[in-house]
DNA sequence: GCCATTTGACCTAG
DNA sequence: CTAGGTCAAATGGC
């Protein structure tokens, strides 16, 4: 059986933590505590398992390090109907851009395609919360040194407010200006931090600031500003963005409104 | 009443 | 035997 791992960041201030909606909708079954681990391990199943025989199941765990960051192991591919219509919700060429660099499996029907196929709702769900390849997490952390966080909840009640208040000053301080840009001076920074780290989170950073400007950054990934968050072209594989990507095309952004902002 | 979640019990691989 | 994974009765929300 196919299995492989994403590690979801978070958005605390969504209230989607603990839905983690990847596009499939799932039936918890268990949860168990595991030696060594601070949190506990939540067992879901696909909900059309006996109904449609899915066997897509998956495990979803808090991460020790980084309370933000979740750790959600797959097994089995679905098989029910709700797998066939995320697959024909967006373009194919995103699936080529971004499937292969996440899993530690060959499987291709994978989940992170098909949430990101899953439009627009999808795209709501792929802006609040954070998939990294498990591989580059600690390159990003050395990027990222605000993403990281003390071990802090000591079995306080209240960890996620705490969490989502240290995340957000940090981003406050840490962004430099030339990556808020004024023009979206409404927008939450915070929002800003739930746009993400890899290549598909850059994405959101270049939504965020100008539509134009991410044409220019894709297609000439050496002409980068003082943003140090622009330092993440390095991570980009160049293959991962093929002429036609939707994110070049301004048209893609005009469909749906970013929904984080201030209120 | 239906369905999802919770949680202690049970199963099983190592 | 132990830890991880699953089952199923109890519980709660709608």
């Amino acid at each position: 059986m196919p299995r492989w791992t994403e590690q979801v960041k978070i958005c605390s201030r969504t209230g989607l933590e603990g839905s983690l909606d990847d596009g499939y909708s799932w039936r918890k079954y268990g949860q168990k505590d595991i030696l060594g681990a601070k949190f506990p391990r939540g067992y879901y199943r696909c909900t059309h398992r006996n109904v449609q025989g899915c066997l897509a199941t998956k495990q979803v765990q808090r991460s020790d390090e980084d309370p933000t960051t979740i750790e959600v192991t797959y097994r089995g591919r679905h098989t029910c109907t709700q797998a066939k219509y995320l697959n024909k919700a967006f373009p194919s060429n995103i699936k080529k851009g971004l499937g292969e660099n996440q899993f530690h499996s060959d499987e291709t029907n994978q989940p992170i395609k098909e949430k990101i196929q899953e439009t627009p709702v999808g795209i709501f769900a792929f802006e609040t919360e954070h998939r990294v390849k498990t591989e580059e997490l600690e390159i990003k952390e050395d990027i990222f040194p605000w993403f990281s966080f003390p071990s802090q909840s000591n079995g306080s009640e209240n960890e996620d407010v705490l969490l989502e208040s240290t995340f957000e000053n940090h981003f406050t301080e840490s962004f430099s200006p030339a990556f808020i840009s004024p023009a979206t001076s409404e927008s939450n920074p915070f929002c800003l931090s739930a746009c993400y780290l890899n290549s598909t989170e850059l994405l959101c950073q270049q939504i965020q600031t100008s539509e134009s400007d991410i044409t220019e950054t894709f297609s000439a990934p050496t002409s980068v500003t003082n943003s140090p968050i622009l330092d993440l072209d390095i991570l980009l594989h160049k293959g991962d963005f093929d002429t036609d990507f939707p994110f070049n095309n301004p048209d893609f952004f005009s469909s749906f409104e970013l929904p984080c902002t201030s209120t």
